[in-house]
DNA sequence: AATTTCATGTAACCAGTTACATGATTCA
DNA sequence: TGAATCATGTAACTGGTTACATGAAATT
């Protein structure tokens, strides 16, 4: 019996690390240790588990190398049924709740979105994005009104820093835009690298 | 046999709020579904066993109000005990880790803390705050050129992301540090009400 | 009379943390 | 030869989510 494939951040960011090469448990959380994406979780007893549900789900694969040896590893191949999943993931609009609870897990869908959805993607990812920011933050600011007339000054400078971070991400979301625009709009959702995307660093 | 006390985000939320006054379970929820504190869940399923395990670790005491009616309600007030606990963990110093994975958890802490520990305390917190964000910024830049490159296009734009939300908070400390010290420095750590605290809005 | 709100809760499930365990291999 | 690293894992615990259940009281 197959189970559903699990829905954590941590699934997210393990599925989109092994789509661009095949890695090990260990390699995975050599990632999670030294990068930042350490935010999700780097503990073996939340990874390992993690690939064992992913495996029984169907969207990795697990194939031991020096099978026989004395040190045997299990890498960990992305599956087509994965790579459906992942771009199934990453294709989901921006929901305001996405805004209100996940704004993590946001960010790593944009990070992984590039080579499965392409330049045309994570643009309606970042329109749709400043617009779900633009609608939650009136909210807030209703919200900073109460806070004074309940005059807890603590209370309301803390909604004033958390209206803060999601004018910046507002704010980074035109920026990524506008340099996306500029560059030549070399359209890529294939996987395949591009020759010199980076042209305009 | 008293159980250990809760450390989760969402205990310390629901201890802050007894602290300002009792409330019920269900007043709780309804901070939660009402306001942007939502953020740290808003489910029956989880603020009802939370209630009951800081009753059984001695921070909030539940007293039933209209005994024997139709409709009980239990109202939980806070203990000595769960004011101290309260105290103690407001007062922790601000670590790198807190940065890295709880920045919820600090700015919750910041919000409760004004009657708990004062204005000091809150500015003894804020340049930690800063200190911290500022330690781990270069860290996260490193980073950016790693990412560069990686020609991930994507990835170094959400690590910039990234970046700029702490760069947002850092500024949001330094403003409210000064509006702090600015206002007349009426110290008030034991929950009494400064007349016009917030005279100077 | 029907719907909403008040008020509290449980059960099944999922998943993360901490801490520990194992044993080979490489390096100093 | 002792420490660090490679590589994988488990067990006990904690706690959150979803969905469901119950039933009175107030509202329309």
């Amino acid at each position: 019996m197959k189970r559903k494939p699990p829905t954590s951040t941590l699934s997210l960011a393990i599925l989109g690390l092994i789509s661009q090469e095949p890695l090990s448990g260990y390699d995975i959380r050599k990632v999670f240790t030294t990068t930042p994406m350490g935010q999700f979780s780097n503990s073996p007893g939340a990874i390992y588990p993690a690939l064992r549900r992913m495996e029984k789900s169907g969207l990795i694969m697990g194939n031991i190398e020096n099978r026989d040896t004395l040190r045997p590893r299990q890498i960990y191949t992305i599956t087509d049924e994965g790579r459906k999943a992942l771009k199934k993931r990453l294709s989901q609009p921006v929901a305001r709740d996405d805004v209100v609870w996940r704004m993590d897990e946001l960010m790593l869908r944009f990070a992984f979105m590039g080579d499965v959805l392409g330049k045309d993607g994570s643009l309606l990812f970042l329109r749709e994005l400043k617009s779900r920011i633009n609608e939650y933050i009136p909210y807030l600011q209703r919200h900073l009104e109460v806070q004074r007339e309940l005059r807890s000054v603590n209370g309301t400078y803390a909604l004033e820093q958390g209206i803060d971070k999601y004018k910046a991400t507002a704010r980074w979301a035109n920026r990524v835009i506008s340099k996306f625009q500029e560059s030549p709009a070399l359209e890529n959702p294939s996987g395949r690298k591009d020759i010199d995307e980076g042209g305009t660093r």
